[in-house]
DNA sequence: TTCAGTGCAAAGGATTTGCAACACC
DNA sequence: GGTGTTGCAAATCCTTTGCACTGAA
């Protein structure tokens, strides 16, 4: 009935996957008459391939390490905008951290967060049956939803025994 | 089964309320060797008696109007973690606004929000079966709910019409 | 060739902090 | 009277912007 489940880092993208994505990405900025340098071409592989949540600074310390010319952090920012209207990423939470943090979003289901406050471990979860309660309570008020924020903040299981 | 209902601005505290909620604050300060100043009070009741949501600068706003002595941002800054460690406040996230938002929290059953992204309307809501389902995901992940942060944002009855 | 993209530095907005004077308890 | 609090200004952190130069189409 109502399907949770930890979707954790599997699904990370393949290749082609990539690929794909930068295909689409190419697309969205043609859209809008702007092109795509290999700068960018460079953001978004290293948003798709970064490993869970990451903030402009974690993106730019992999560009660094890649050694894409001196990859700038205004140069992160300016392409931010453009990698969510594309669906390469999506902007999470992670409640009160400074800051905003994204995640990979390139054919990844819709998920929400279980967040640690002591070890800051991230468990995804998706729940059909909350999608519907949600659906539910926002048709009750005439709203239309376009998108939500879920955050269940708490301790895991390690961090609830100390 | 399910109560989801309109909250409002309705329950908004009488004369009592903020006297009790005083005196808790002051029993948090005490249990912390900390003082309550008249600005500090000032401050416990600008925020209770706030309709809405608001940020610092709105509750800064408030005590200027009272004329609350200079009332300076740093202090109503240093005030909130106090206030929200007195549960005489919460932070709401309204999302992608830039700055946090608080709404008074005494004396406040819990409750989750729709937000309209086109005129900012605020609407409140409680699900009890939200709430037990959340339970249960958290207990299906041995995690342990501390808070959570819970936001349906899209456009309201009126603005979904434009 | 022509715009858009980039690096860099400077500007901005929100929040924090150091410090001397001041106010609770 | 001693310690915490406040106002003020300066400092920080994150993000945005203006500009001259470089690069994609």
């Amino acid at each position: 009935m109502d399907v949770t489940r930890r979707k954790a880092t599997k699904g990370r993208p393949k290749g082609g996957d990539v690929t794909r994505a930068i295909e689409k990405f190419r697309d969205v900025l043609h859209g809008r008459a702007l092109k795509l340098s290999t700068v960018r071409e460079a953001i978004v592989r290293a948003a798709l391939t970064y490993d869970g949540h990451f903030n402009v600074e974690d993106l730019l310390r992999v560009l660094k390490n890649q050694g894409v010319s001196q990859a700038h952090l205004a140069t992160v920012y300016r392409a931010i905008p453009l990698l969510i209207e594309a669906g390469i990423i999506q902007p999470t939470m992670l409640s009160r951290s400074h800051g905003n943090y994204y995640e990979a979003a390139f054919e990844r289901e819709h998920h929400d967060h279980l967040v640690c406050k002591v070890c800051g471990r991230v468990i995804e979860f998706h729940s059909e049956a909350m999608e519907a309660l949600q659906r539910e309570i926002a048709a009750r008020h005439h709203f239309e939803i376009e998108e939500h924020v879920h955050e269940l903040l708490g301790r895991c299981k390690t961090c609830r025994k100390s």
